[in-house]
DNA sequence: GTCTATAGGTGGATAGAC
DNA sequence: GTCTATCCACCTATAGAC
């Protein structure tokens, strides 16, 4: 059975690089180096790049997810959560990486069937959250938006993924901070 | 000297290309496939990959602002400004490319340096002109908003570009028009 | 300006020993 | 599970004939 530590940390470098670099920017070389194996002993873990690839989206949804559920159980209100949400983002550029699915969704046309669907699946789940926090921010009154929540939801993971991969040419986390501050104000007025 | 016709024809088939695949998505062989011709013919106009990439930026950079300027002519306030650079996207998006830059940002760790400067330089002359639309918007009330105009810029662009590459990922334009609609609607209120 | 031919390197991937 | 060795396809790029 494959050990799950050396796995893990095959994925752990690989998300690295894809983050930084894109999936078509990096190599299986790059991986071995960085884990001082060779390519060869990468493919008994992930036989393809596109296995590979999978299970690097694969386990960035599961990881934001209980992300996510740790801010349902811990925040006061819904825009407490929406606050910490754009935070998770802002911890991402702050190691200047992308959002995995964000650079992913730029490299779309040339991924392999799996992974766009995988890629897809994760800003579902994304847009599906952020609607019931939305929801819940009308009910609690600690939000103020018009037309429909799912709509919003999908504004603002867009505004953040596109203000993250800008502010990322620049180098400039708090570019990214100002953006965020302008959208979510919005909403809290 | 270098027929001017090929040399565009190249940047033609190489900006779509980029657009859809992204800069390490695509070699000489597909456009030397697109265009009939061999590699080593394309290596006569861009010696480069990198010198390619970099005319591919300026000639889009050059196009873009003619564009810009046509608006600035051709419209009634800066509200009309707005929705028609909107519209600009929209019509890339249309042909299923994403921004060659917005593209080029997530890729931007893998750039050679001169393209990763005309890519901040695209992002800016576009910021610029949209501070500039604002404040025009402003005195003309046809646009709200508060803060400064600068950062309110970033942000539209920041919303556009992010809009631009879910909506592409979902093949779905009007996911990304429901999300400009917000955008301006805000504005413009 | 475009071609043939080729160099020199790297890509993902596999076979088989240990 | 990791290694050596290797395959073959593809990459960017150049030399030199036409």
């Amino acid at each position: 059975m494959a050990n799950a530590d050396t796995s893990q940390r095959i994925l752990d470098i690989a998300e690295r690089l894809v983050q930084t670099r894109g999936f078509n920017g990096f190599s299986y070389a790059d991986i071995a180096a960085a884990l001082n194996v060779t390519k060869a002993s990468l493919h008994y873990h992930f036989p393809a790049k596109a296995d590979l690839g999978q299970q690097l989206i694969e386990r960035y949804e599961r990881n934001f997810l209980a992300a996510l559920q740790r801010i349902d159980e811990e925040s006061k209100d819904a825009r407490a959560k929406l606050r910490r949400y754009a935070a998770l983002y802002r911890e991402v550029l702050d190691n200047n990486r992308m959002c995995l699915c964000g650079m992913l969704a730029a490299e779309f046309a040339t991924l392999p069937k799996s992974m766009r669907e995988d890629v897809r699946h994760f800003f579902d789940a994304n847009e599906r959250w952020l609607a019931a926090v939305l929801q819940e921010g009308k009910r609690d009154r600690s939000l103020r938006f018009s037309g429909p929540a799912a709509q919003v939801a999908q504004t603002l993971l867009g505004g953040l993924e596109g203000a993250m991969m800008i502010a990322r040419s620049y180098g400039d986390v708090a570019r990214f901070e100002a953006t965020c501050d302008r959208l979510l104000d919005d909403l809290e007025s």
